[in-house]
DNA sequence: TGTGTTTCTCATGAAAATATGATAAATACT
DNA sequence: AGTATTTATCATATTTTCATGAGAAACACA
């Protein structure tokens, strides 16, 4: 559904979202934690700082930190930059043009689902995953460990 | 969503299934129809053949068939060769196990899209794309020469 | 039997996505 | 000032996907 690249993204910055406490954390510590490769995660952190999603600080005690308050910042935010999530490649067969008014053989019965997904990541923000994982299934499951 | 593979394999049979009077259709008529890459396609429709989606044949008047009628073949059986559409890949954050019972942050939100467009890939069919295409938007609409 | 047509198969190439490694630039701290 | 730390950037490697080209194998037909 999403790149690799893009599913970093989103985990890193869930990541961040849930481990900030004042004070920003390294790409090492992400990378480590997340099991990612640790200068990949830094050119994609990178990208998401240029977006003003992240700050990003260089030097001692230097990092990433969420430039957005993480019940802003939706999953599109984060994933758009490396995926293409509505627009051209929306279409199932791969037409540059599929509308209502030239559609494509699977237009009208994918083009509900489609929106569905592109609401689903507009919508979706960080917040309502660490929600999610704080009880999300009752009130007693997991323990906060284990986000992705 | 799908990979140019895929693609190319649901539009080469959604062709086929137009356009078969009896007669099998060669590669070369259908890479040169819907502009695809012939030895590729070559390739992605023997794949096809073998999984018994299609039959083909070699020498002159010969080509590619439906195999199985296109009121009982699903999406999901064209493209799965070539994509994972289930199971793997399906988590959003990546995990080799996500379910109920393992979830990650975004698997209750997430999972009954999933489905849906797992659904929409096993549920539907060839003969629902033609039927759309004849008439889905209209009494009017189109005149059958655009198929994808 | 021969000829042309078509799929099948293999070898290779090109492009994009993913990943690694080295170095430069910036910064906090002593 | 000096040093360690960390991001930023560049060069390169690896892997996967997409694509091309040539020849072998099968087949219809004369």
């Amino acid at each position: 559904m999403i790149s690799q690249t893009g599913e970093y993204a989103l985990r890193a910055v869930l990541y961040l979202a849930l481990h900030q406490k004042g004070d920003p954390v390294s790409v090492e510590t992400i990378a480590d934690d997340l099991s990612m490769p640790r200068n990949y995660l830094s050119k994609t952190l990178h990208l998401l700082a240029k977006r003003g999603i992240l700050t990003s600080a260089r030097g001692p005690r230097g990092g990433f930190e969420l430039a957005v308050p993480s019940d802003r910042l939706s999953l599109f935010e984060i994933v758009e930059p490396f995926d293409d999530l509505e627009g051209r490649g929306q279409c199932l067969l791969g037409r540059p043009e599929c509308s209502d008014q030239t559609p494509c053989a699977a237009h009208h019965r994918w083009k509900d689902l489609a929106q569905r997904v592109s609401a689903f990541f507009h919508e979706t923000t960080v917040d309502d995953l660490i929600a999610e994982m704080n009880g999300g299934a009752g009130p007693a499951a997991g323990n906060g460990s284990e986000p992705g």
